[in-house]
RNA sequence: GGCGACGUGGCGGAGAGGCUACGCAGCGGCCUGCAAAGCCGUGUACACCGGUUCGAAUCCGGUCGUCGCCUCCA
């Protein structure tokens, strides 16, 4: 087996993937808040650790990726609110509307996708653990709500639980920086009631206007955004989980508080390895909702297909930002029509052993830190030199399809749809303008057929129909 | 202000001390009634200024610029 090298971010380095377990790998990244739906850059870690998934049990590994959801949290109550639903509904409603948009893209689904609404006694368990180890304190004060408009806040005595961040030695090691280099902005919520102003919050006592809590031994409340990762993590996957992922937006502070959290309750790292994925950029900046540059990844997806989608995410290399434009969705979209030209001229079955070097260097490419686009040139190699023996007319397109499949892309060599009699008929009366010689009305025909939406290519052996973009059904 | 990335040919985007990916677009050719698709050929790029070296786009220092995080954020 090839050895497996990806980037730690704690170690700031690549270095060797070695299992915790021989042969097994657990991966979990953070995924979405669902408080709308999600955007191109949401699908970056999704597509990235769905395909690290498959290359890594192409190389005999047996993965469990997690990707979970978090379904309770300030965004989403102020959604509802602003949409006049109740904040459990929509939260539901764009859970739904999220699997349905990753589904789209056609790289599989997670092992296990978990709800935080639905983890809560390991989330109050864990804080407990915090408590009782002295990592983490019930607030002095019960909250009286951060907007003061409701005097009954916190009147049946719920208190905010906080996580003691100087008590975490390590605390800062994962984004590399200093408790002493760290603004320590005030005015930020709950900040009274802290002991420090780093502190940050594990349980959140319930405010009048928020219309979901759960009880617990400080009071009805919701859990912190940090330690529903922790929780769903270690219940999924246990501590030093192999891979530890999401976009590099969350090195800091999601991350260094889940591992923080774990440290501290568990004495134990909550990850092996830190992988983090760079931002995807539009107009210049990162795209995000509060930016409003975002592009819906369901939208991108009905304009360009899921190929193309997926085939633009990977042209980049997984750590390094990725522009969105256009034109580079396009050029995507001109690459996945080339490999799947490229299959339509090869046989279905084995490839020519002298292609096995590319095929090689496709999947040692992935084994360096995920190269994609690297792994993408391997392909295009294997495609000129398969193309040149005998037009390409010999080669089976095996190792293409091994290549593609780790990629979610192997539905590009699937078969060519048949033509309804109706087509064929037309291909027939042109053929026959054509042996005529009458070629305004082959024209004529050839136009008709591609409004129903099929090319014809005139080669050697006659009229080949191709259907128009496949991709976008 | 602190921490960290990055500046590559028209565009996207790898790589990396000497062997100068790959794709898209463009141009020329072959094929074709014309197309389409394909094939062949074609571009000597690495922000700037110094330094190290026989040799640097790749290492070191500086300059300029862009971006990310430090607050919710994939």
């Amino acid at each position: 087996m090839r050895e497996i090298r990806l980037h730690d971010t704690a170690a700031g380095k690549v270095a060797p993937l070695v299992a915790r377990e021989p042969g097994r790998i657990g991966i979990y990244a953070c995924g979405p808040t669902v408080y709308s739906r999600i955007h191109l850059g949401n699908a970056r870690p999704y597509v990235v650790f769905s395909l690290m998934k498959r290359f890594l049990e192409h190389e005999g590994l047996a993965v469990t990726l997690v990707i979970n959801v978090t379904d309770v949290n300030d965004k989403i109550y102020t959604a509802a609110r602003a949409a006049g639903v109740p904040s459990a509904e929509l939260a539901a409603e764009m859970t739904a509307a999220y699997v349905a948009d990753t589904d789209a893209l056609g790289v599989g689904r997670p092992d296990h996708e978990p709800l935080a609404s639905e983890t809560m006694d390991a989330i109050v368990a864990y804080i407990q653990a915090l408590i009782d180890s002295d990592h983490a304190y019930v607030a002095a004060h019960a909250s009286n709500g951060a907007n003061g408009a409701d005097g009954a806040d916190g009147a049946d005595g719920a208190r905010d639980v906080f996580f003691r961040v100087r008590s975490d030695p390590g605390y800062g090691s994962l984004s590399h920086r200093h408790i002493e280099d760290m603004d320590q902005g005030e005015g930020v919520e709950g900040s009274e009631r802290k002991e420090d102003p780093l502190d940050f919050a594990l349980w959140k006592a319930r405010k009048a206007d928020e219309d979901t809590c759960w009880p617990s031994p400080w009071g009805d409340g919701r859990p912190g955004w940090h330690i529903e990762c922790s929780a769903m993590a270690e219940g999924l996957l246990g501590t030093e989980i192999d891979i530890h992922g999401g976009g590099s937006d969350l090195v800091f502070p999601h991350h260094e508080n889940e591992a923080a959290q774990t440290r501290a309750a568990r004495g134990s790292e909550l990850a092996r390895a830190w992988v983090h994925n760079g931002m995807i950029q539009a107009t210049g900046e990162k795209m995000a909702k509060s930016v409003g540059n975002i592009a819906p990844l369901a939208d991108v997806v009905e304009r360009y297909g899921p190929s193309a989608v997926v085939m633009y995410l990977i042209s980049g290399h997984y750590r390094q930002p990725l522009s969105y434009s256009q034109k580079a969705l396009e050029q995507a979209q001109a690459n996945v029509t080339r490999i799947r030209e490229a299959g339509r001229r090869l046989s279905r079955g084995p490839s020519p052993v002298a292609l096995e070097p590319l095929r090689d260097r496709f999947f040692d490419a992935l084994a360096d830190d995920f190269n994609t686009p690297e792994a993408l040139s391997a392909i295009n190699a294997w495609i000129r030199a398969a193309a040149g023996a005998d037009n390409g007319l010999e080669a089976g397109d095996e190792h293409l399809r091994e290549m593609l499949d780790v990629l979610g892309l192997a539905q590009l060599l699937a078969a060519p749809v048949q033509a309804p009699p109706e087509v064929n008929e037309l291909v027939a009366k042109r053929e026959d303008a054509r042996g005529r010689r009458d070629f305004a009305a082959a024209d004529g025909l050839r136009a008709q057929l591609a409004q129903l939406g099929w090319d014809v290519r005139d080669g050697a052996a006659g009229p080949e129909l191709v259907a128009r973009d496949p991709d976008r059904a």
